[in-house]
DNA sequence: AAGAGACTCAACCGCTTTGAC
DNA sequence: AGTCAAAGCGGTTGAGTCTCT
């Protein structure tokens, strides 16, 4: 059986637009107006599925779209919201004007998605409590090879909307962060990211996972705050979100961990006994620690991730995380004051 | 200079959602 | 309420390009 095809593809044109098809299109949206994308291309005279001329009309012919690279601030923003909202690309493209679903998807999976940079930070988690993680030599970041770069087309691209000169690149490769969610355990279990870690003077592994953030991430390093995901900084995030949940009364601290279903009690406690420390209300926990390494790179920070980011208002961890002693409560209000924040500059 | 590999990004694919009937 | 078509969405692919060796 199977699905029936969107269109009769027999006889129909694949591949890349040409700048004639692209007149085409254009002209006949000018004349009908969107919808219809079925019937569109036979109207129009393409030899194109309706679904391929929808897209190409959404992602590049359409009034408003931006071409041009991802600015300093469109990338925090992408950040943050794929922290919040996760792989909702349409969702997240709804908050940058002129940027399609199809871009900020490419973007992610292209420049943020891998890159983990060198990076150092601490971290006033509660009352007197600091967290310092360090999260380095990851991954080859700013190591450019080739491939297309932002803002260039190819010799066959039929762009309508050129490229305006933007600013460099400014080694985005260098500075921009990684996904708190899919990447995060791949890129801290992999073997070449346990293997970096050691120092290559001392031939020792680091006592922690080091790293060094550049500083010009969308928060600069040793900030504090109530919550900050910068995706750099993958275990540092986490663990701040922890604490940002904590705050927002979204669940209690001291049974944090607790509630993420994925982790080992031993990891847990390997996790403690090492200095993280949460807050105050934990046992065993100094006030000031780093994070041994290998106890970070065991834990399933993709599981601890899809907890805290996926499906928020739905997550049972959050249900569960009525407060025992509490803070503040769990009222769905300040699951949307924190994402409302999460969304401000007070980052 | 040339080949290999890394990288980007436009486009495609298939599943899900929505809305009309 | 059920069915079907259209639209929307996210994941994936692969051609083109660039850098490295």
């Amino acid at each position: 059986m199977g699905r029936a095809p969107c269109c009769e593809k027999v006889g129909l044109k694949r591949g890349r637009w040409t700048a004639e098809e692209d007149d085409i299109l254009a002209s006949y949206i000018a004349q009908h107006g969107e919808g219809s994308w079925r019937s569109m291309p036979k109207n129009a005279g393409l030899l194109r599925c309706g679904k391929s001329c929808r897209l190409r009309w959404i992602n590049y012919l359409r009034d408003g779209v931006k071409r041009g690279s991802i600015s300093r601030e469109e990338d925090d923003l992408i950040v943050k919201l794929h922290a919040t909202l996760g792989n909702r690309w349409s969702l997240i493209a709804s908050h940058l004007p002129g940027r399609t679903d199809n871009e900020i998807k490419n973007y992610w999976n292209s420049h943020l998605s891998r890159q983990i940079h060198t990076f150092r930070r601490t971290y006033t988690a509660g009352n007197d409590t600091t967290i310092t993680i360090d999260i380095s030599k990851l991954s080859a970041a700013g190591k450019r090879r080739g491939g297309r770069t932002a803002g260039q087309s190819p010799k066959s691209s039929t762009k309508k909307h050129p490229e305006p000169e933007t600013e460099p690149n400014k080694a985005k490769d260098a500075s921009s962060p990684v996904t708190a969610t899919s990447s995060v355990s791949s890129a801290l279990q992999s073997d070449e990211a346990r293997s970096a870690v050691v120092d290559p003077d001392q031939n020792q592994p680091n006592n922690s996972i080091s790293g060094s953030h550049t500083s010009d991430g969308p928060c600069s390093q040793d900030e504090t705050g109530p919550f900050f995901m910068d995706p750099i900084d993958q275990a540092g995030g986490l663990l701040e979100a922890n604490s940002a949940m904590d705050q927002f009364g979204l669940w209690e601290a001291d049974s944090s961990f607790n509630q993420i279903g994925h982790l080992e009690e031993s990891q847990m406690e390997a996790l403690l006994s090492n200095g993280v420390a949460m807050e105050s209300g934990l046992t065993g926990v100094e006030p000031e620690g780093q994070v041994q390494v290998d106890d970070l790179l065991d834990m399933d920070w993709e599981g601890f991730a899809a907890h805290l980011w996926n499906e928020p208002a739905q997550s049972d961890m959050i249900q569960a995380a009525e407060p025992k002693t509490t803070t503040t409560g769990s009222d769905p209000d300040e699951l949307d004051s924190f994402v409302s924040w999460l969304l401000s500059d007070a980052c």
